[in-house]
DNA sequence: CATCTCCGTAAGTCATGACTTACCGTAAGT
DNA sequence: ACTTACGGTAAGTCATGACTTACGGAGATG
């Protein structure tokens, strides 16, 4: 039923708009929270926030440099959700082809 | 910025474990709400909400039969969330190599 | 036509979670 | 050591949204 509790908490971080901002924003490369907080109308803390949750979602590594802490994208998080849509996707392609072929039977027998 | 509001709407979607169990119960083929329903330990009315919100989401398509309407997912609403995801993919893997090649230089330079 | 099943909508309740301010560590610079 | 920048945590507020029950309409069946 469930792909484990991993997967759901992944989307539930992808759920939010500011975080997928946050993910955007972080797809040309590492950032500092500060960084990443100056192009966000929200606070601080917030983002600290968000991090967090994507950071527990397996969506984003962090790096300690000195006093700043640089969070980049972790690949493996995104690898989980792609492996995930690509079963969703196969299985729904296939069964959406079995579905139409089943109409078409059955439109061709009543016609 | 932003990439449209439907792949908003549809991660919001997705969000929810409950209406992911709905996609995960009609990967096998379409399925009208009464067995959908019945699947869920919540009411009938929640479960035609949860199909409403995944249908505006672009992730279901409805086909009235009767006084039943079957709910299939929809593939191109999957092959969006696809698309999106693969531009993250891509340049989050083309950040983290140049990351980590700035990183294995600055070691060998350092060490 | 009467009835029954299927299902969407409305209204209201309640939990979740997204923000705020305030505070406290930690590391670098003077 | 003192200060300053960075950033995580705590506590509290408030909006969002996930559920419930009650209701109404539309199609099949007698």
């Amino acid at each position: 039923m469930t792909y484990g509790d991993a997967i759901d908490a992944t989307f539930h971080a992808l759920g939010d708009p500011t975080r997928r901002a946050l993910l955007d924003r972080l797809r040309t490369g590492p950032l500092p929270v500060c960084d990443l907080a100056a192009d966000l109308p929200i606070s601080r803390p917030a983002v600290s926030q968000h991090l967090r949750v994507l950071s527990e979602a397996g969506l984003l590594l962090v790096t300690p440099q000195g006093t700043r802490r640089l969070y980049s994208i972790a690949p493996d998080g995104i690898a989980a959700l792609r492996t995930y849509l690509d079963t969703v996707w196969d299985d729904a392609l296939a069964g959406f082809a079995a579905a139409a072929h089943a109409q078409a039977a059955k439109a061709a027998r009543k016609e």
